[in-house]
DNA sequence: TTGTAAGCGTTATCAG
DNA sequence: CTGATAACGCTTACAA
C-alpha cells in the first residue's frame, strides 16, 4: 500500500510506485497494452487492482482532448410537460424526507402518486432519451445528461463536458447553441430545416397530420375539424400546416381560429370549449397538437360532459403511453421516439458515417387507432 | 479573433489574449467575479461570448479534483429484464437504417413495436433512474449513465468519471465496488444490509409481502400460496422470507418448492406450471418475486388456459407501469421507486446531511390492489 | 521494452 | 485588483 490518505484517490504516480514502474507504463498497461511486457503488464494491473485505481476521467479527457462522453440536454423541460411537478422550482411541491433517521420512510412522505402519475412520465422526451442511451449503451459511450434554462451558461458548461450533444431546442436556445455549433456536434431533435449548422433528427409531421385526416375522413366521415394547440411551438407550426394541406386534399373543414393552450391548459381550455358548445359551433373533432393537449382537452370535456366519441372526436400526436391510459383510449400518431434518440446517439459518435454536410434525419410517423376518434374497442 | 482554428474550442488562453488580461482574470471572471472591477470582468465576459467559450470540465475537473457529476450504473440491466432486446449484443437484433440517405425513414426500420413495449419500458430501474434525475436536476449537477458489464474496468471508468456512484448492484459487483468505495461514496439500490461501507436505498420487502399475504388471507380467504422467483436476486430472497413469514402469520400454507423462474421464463414456466396441474396441486395463489415474473406467469397461464383470478391468483412486486396494462391488472406492492432514486441523489450530493455512518435508507412499499388478486375492477 | 518530459486547460497561491 | 506560476492526473512523442 502507498502511503498517501487511504481516502485520497490514487494515481498513476501511485500505481507506478506501488507496480515500480514508471508512470508511462502504468498509462500503456491500460491503453497499450500491447507496448508492454506481460509480465510488468500483469504487474501493474494488480499493483491498480490492490489500490483500487480508477482513471481520472478528467486528466484523461484533458491530456487526450475529448472526454468520451455524449450529452443530452434538456432545457427546462418540465415546464412543457403536462407534470404535476412542472414548477418554476422544480421538485418544490415534493417532500424531503430525513434520510439519516432511523426508521423506514413512511409511503405518505414519497409523493408516489404525483410522481408515478403515466401522464408525467414516460413522455416524448423520456423516450427518446431511452433511445438515446440505449444506442451510447451499445456504443459503449457514456452518457451525460444535463438540464437548465437554456441560458448561454448552462448550455456552456455542458458543453465542456461531452463530444457532442443532442438537444431538445427551445426558443430562446438558438443563439446559445450558434455559439458552440463549430466547436461542437450538436443533434436537434424536431427542429425544423434551417440553416445553421446542426444536425437534425425529427418526424414528418405532415405526414402524420395527413394519416389523421385521411383516418377521420374516410372512417367517420367527418368534414369539421379544428386544431387545438400552442402555435409557437415549432412542431405545432408543422402539424398546423401539414393539418391544413390535409383538409383542403380530404375536403374536411378547418376552422380558422385554433384552439390556443398549453399542454396543462384545462382553465384556457375550458372557457374556449364553452364558448364553441354555446354558439353550438362545436366541431365533430379537435385535432391535437400533443397527446398531451389532447389528454387537457378530454379533461375539459368531461367537466362539461360532452362525450368523447360520440359527440365530439379527439386526436392526439406523439403516441405516448399515457394514451393508451386516458378514457377513451386515444387516437393518435406515433413519433418512433426510441429510433429517434438512437439516430441521434449514432450521429454524435460518428456511426452514421461521415459529416461533410449536416445529417437531417427525418422519420416516418404512424397513426395509432384507438377509440376517441370513434372506432371500436 | 485570435489567430486559432476556427474550429478549435477557445481556451482561457484565447479569452485572455481577446480581453488583453492574464488567465487568471479570466477565470476569476466566471469564478469570483467579485475580485475583478467590473470594467474588467465585463470585457472577460464580452470576449468569452464572442469567441464562444466553454470552460472544459475535464481540465476543471483535474485542477479542482472534482468533476461535479454524480454517476448512475447499471451493469448489464437488459439481461434481467423481460425486454425483447435482452440479448448478449444489446441492440444486436435492432434495425440500423442509413441516416444519410435522402428521404424518411420508413416506420418499419425503426423496430418502434418492440422498442414501445410497456413491458420493457419504464420497468423498475427506468423510474428510478427518473427519481435519481429529477433530484440531480434540482440540485443543478448533471447526470453520468453508464453501463456495463460490471466488471472492474467498466466501474473503474465510471469511478473515474463522477464524484459519486449509484448502483443496482449485482452478485458479481462486490468486489469491484469494494475497491472503490473508500475513494468515492456510493450507494447500493435494494441491496440487503451488509457490512461494506456503501449507502443504501431499498424498500422494506417483507413488509410488502406481508400486505400482499393480508390482503390475500382477509379479503379472499386464500390459503395456500407458491412463490415464483429467481432465489438467487438477494431482493427475492428477502422476499421469500418475508413471504414466509407472513404465512405463518396469517396461516397460509407455502409451498416448500419454488417455482424458479428467470423473468422472461415462460420456457421454464410452462413446465413447472403444468406439473402443478396435471398433479392438481395448483395453490389458489401464485406470489411473484417481481411484476415481470408475474407477467410471465401471467402468460404462461393464459397458454394453458387457465384462468386469474377465477383459477388461481397472481400478484406481483414492483408496482411498474405495465401492471395496469396486463390482463387482468396486477395486484402488486407498489415500491416508491422515483423516491429511492431521489434519495440517492440526495446523498450522493451531501444534501441529506453528513456521512459519518453509511445511510441506509428504507422506504415503505403500498400494495396496489387490481383485478389478478379477485378483487373487482 | 521502459522511462523522461512536455503538454492539455483549469484553478489557486502568491507576489506585485 | 491583476499577473506569474505551480499544481492537477493523464497521454504520448521521444530517448534511452
Amino acid at each position: 500500500m502507498s502511503e498517501a490518505d487511504a481516502t485520497r484517490r490514487p494515481t498513476v504516480y501511485d500505481v507506478a510506485q506501488e507496480a515500480n514502474v514508471s508512470i508511462a507504463s502504468v498509462s500503456f498497461a491500460f491503453r497499450r497494452p500491447d507496448k508492454l511486457s506481460d509480465a510488468t503488464r500483469e504487474r501493474v494491473l494488480e499493483a491498480a487492482r490492490r489500490l483500487g485505481y480508477a482513471p481520472s476521467a478528467a486528466a484523461r479527457g484533458l491530456a487526450h482532448g475529448r472526454t468520451g462522453t455524449l450529452g443530452l440536454h434538456a432545457f427546462d423541460l418540465l415546464l412543457e410537460r403536462a407534470d404535476p411537478i412542472a414548477q418554476a422550482n422544480p421538485l418544490s411541491g415534493l417532500a424531503t424526507p430525513r434520510l439519516d433517521a432511523d426508521g423506514v420512510i413512511p409511503w405518505t412522505q414519497t409523493d408516489d402518486d404525483v410522481l408515478s402519475d403515466p401522464r408525467a412520465f414516460p413522455l416524448y422526451v423520456d423516450e427518446v432519451q431511452r433511445g438515446f442511451e440505449l444506442e451510447c449503451w451499445a456504443l459503449g459511450r457514456p452518457v451525460m445528461l444535463s438540464s437548465g434554462a437554456g441560458t448561454d451558461v448552462s448550455v456552456a458548461d455542458t458543453a465542456g463536458r461531452v463530444d457532442g450533444l443532442a438537444i431538445f431546442p427551445s426558443p430562446q436556445t438558438a443563439p446559445a447553441l450558434a455559439r458552440y455549433a463549430p466547436t461542437i456536434p450538436i443533434v436537434l431533435f424536431s427542429a425544423p430545416p434551417a440553416d445553421d449548422h446542426h444536425h437534425r433528427v425529427r418526424v414528418d409531421n405532415a405526414a402524420g397530420m395527413r394519416a389523421v385526416v385521411e383516418h377521420l375522413a374516410r372512417a367517420h366521415g367527418v368534414r369539421d375539424v379544428a386544431f387545438v394547440g400552442r402555435p409557437e411551438a415549432s412542431d405545432t407550426v408543422e402539424r398546423l400546416s401539414g393539418l391544413r394541406a390535409a383538409a383542403t386534399e380530404f375536403g374536411v373543414a378547418l376552422r380558422p381560429d385554433v384552439v390556443d393552450a398549453t399542454v396543462r391548459g384545462e382553465d384556457e381550455l375550458v372557457p374556449q370549449l364553452r364558448a364553441l358548445i354555446a354558439g353550438a359551433r362545436m366541431p365533430r373533432a379537435l385535432v391535437c397538437a400533443t397527446d398531451q393537449h389532447a389528454f387537457a382537452v378530454l379533461d375539459a370535456l368531461a367537466a362539461e360532459g360532452i362525450r368523447v366519441p360520440d359527440d365530439v372526436v379527439v386526436t392526439g400526436f406523439d403516441g405516448t403511453l399515457a394514451a393508451r391510459l386516458s378514457s377513451p383510449p386515444l387516437t393518435t400518431v406515433r413519433q418512433p421516439m426510441e429510433a429517434m434518440g438512437r439516430a441521434a446517439a449514432r450521429i454524435l459518435a460518428g456511426a452514421a458515417g461521415p459529416a461533410d454536410r449536416p445529417f437531417d434525419v427525418v422519420f416516418e410517423p404512424r397513426l395509432t387507432v384507438r377509440q376517441s376518434c370513434g372506432c371500436r374497442a
